[in-house]
RNA sequence: GGGGGAAUGUCCCGAGCGGCAAAGGGGGCGGACUGUAAAUCCGCUGGCUAUGCCUUCGCAGGUUCGAGUCCUGCUUCCCCCA
């Protein structure tokens, strides 16, 4: 694309200087559209999980910041595709899931939409269709003629994530293999639906769209757009959206708020700049102001960063609330009553429970033998005591006068353990 | 249809003369150093009611005191010939 481009719509401005593209299919197209007012986008999420993660938050924010310069945002819910699997960037072939478990997954995902963008029937309001609507509804005989006559195999046998699955000689069922055709059979049908004209997505969705606007050509949609954000990895190179406990999601009973900060919180020194822009509403020149600070200053940027980025799923009282945790906790080295908090039975307690054990239940090491293990390395404390014998046993008598006992895995992992 | 290979620790890759809880990486976790960062260094990386017990090398049998390792059948994948 033209690197001379100037965007004249306030969609691509904020866009392309907050980073989101990577790349798209007719930057003076996609621009003259969002000018206009006229732009409608959709981007699809698949319900795999009962809730999206970090690594979905990219794609949210796009739709977010569509909606806020004037554009109607279509989150498409994947209730049809999921049925089948996207072979793209993945590996193996993915499980089936149940139909039950869809509609549970697609629900538990619909409440983090609302957090960030506003539903309605306004011009600019969002809609959730579910591609289950009309891909259910399907046909065979009728999609093959109508439709599949536009794809060509060769062109799908070329496309990146299916040669890659031929060159290892990994599995490819057949039906996987139709995905490309009925994500690129959505775009024409939101095109119909609600005249949306643009997809978006991550980079590696970039075939599938490409896909979907030569179908749209073929079956005599007007011009249709692409464009895809970067795939995120951190400074060192990992993917984002995982660490040890596992994936960051984003619902609030799945990973608790105070985790979400921290994951923030932890961010390397050099995405303080990108993450801000890409994941926070704060003004440029505050971010620049913010990604300038150096050596220990930047951990201010952080602090700022983790606590925009929670108050924008969770609430900014929720986000300070982790943020004062945080601060007790780190800064002052006191015992805070807000940690998360793990039941055990007052019983239990008064007769005594082994240490290991304690941290198993907590949910902070997955056996007693990883408990053990991280004895010997010194990784267990409780009440901020270093843990040296794997036999203690706590009681009563560790309660602190809060009336909980602290447990911590690490520097930073901490969970209060309270009788009840 | 015929011939030849392959499958290993439930994250991945990968070694493994009949004595194996199984080499070595990567990744991950913990510790030290720091700033709740990165880099570096060190340790750990089947489970449990634990000087012991249980479960693991595609599946099912067999030989053996003892099988990841040898034999038979099966499954899946790859290569060559038709």
């Amino acid at each position: 694309m033209s690197a001379s481009f100037v965007p004249k719509s306030d969609f691509l401005s904020v866009l392309m200087e907050r980073g989101y593209i990577h790349q798209c299919s007719d930057f003076e197209g996609v621009d003259a559209k969002a000018k206009a007012g006229e732009l409608t986008a959709y981007i699809g999420f698949d319900c795999t999980a009962p809730s999206l993660h970090v690594g979905s938050l990219v794609q949210i924010m796009m739709l977010r910041w569509l909606q806020k310069t004037g554009g109607k945002p279509v989150p498409l819910m994947g209730g049809g595709t999921t049925r089948v699997g996207d072979p793209s960037g993945k590996d193996e072939s993915r499980r089936m899931l149940s139909l039950d478990d869809i509609e549970a997954n697609k629900t538990s995902i619909k409440q983090v939409f609302s957090k960030f963008l506003n539903f309605g029937d306004g011009k600019t309001d969002a809609i959730m269709p579910d591609n289950a609507e009309w891909l259910t509804a399907l046909n065979y005989i009728d999609f093959l003629r109508d439709v599949g006559r536009h794809f060509s195999v060769n062109r799908m046998l070329s496309m990146d994530s299916v040669k890659m699955r031929l060159e290892r000689d990994q599995e490819l069922s057949f039906i996987e293999f139709n995905y490309m055709c009925l994500q690129a059979y959505d775009f024409v049908e939101l095109h119909r639906r609600y005249g949306c004209l643009l997809q978006m997505g991550g980079s590696d969705q970039w075939g599938n769209i490409v896909t979907g606007i030569d179908l749209g050509r073929r079956m005599g949609a007007p011009q249709l757009y692409a464009l895809t954000s970067p795939l995120l990895t951190t400074a060192s190179g990992a993917k984002m959206g995982k660490t040890a406990a596992g994936a960051v999601w984003l619902n609030a009973d799945m990973l608790p708020v105070y985790d979400y900060w921290q994951y923030w919180r932890n961010t390397e020194d050099a995405d303080v700049g990108r993450f801000l822009k890409l994941f926070t509403d704060l003004p440029m020149d505050e971010i620049r102001r913010l990604e300038a600070l150096a050596g220990a200053e930047i951990n201010e940027a952080k602090k700022i960063l983790a606590t925009e980025a929670t108050a924008m799923l969770h609430g900014r009282e929720q986000a300070l609330a982790a943020s004062e945790t945080a601060r007790k906790t780190f800064e002052e080295g006191a015992l805070t009553t807000s940690l998360p908090t793990v039941e055990i039975s007052a019983g239990e307690l008064t007769a005594g429970v082994g240490v290991l054990n304690a941290f198993v239940k907590a949910g902070l090491v997955p056996s007693t033998g990883e408990a053990r293990r991280q004895v010997k390395s010194g990784g267990l404390r409780i009440n901020d005591a270093v843990v040296s014998d794997e036999r203690a046993q706590l009681t009563n008598a560790d309660l602190t006068s809060e009336g909980v006992i602290k447990l911590s895995f690490g520097k930073k992992k901490h969970i209060l353990l309270a009788p009840r």
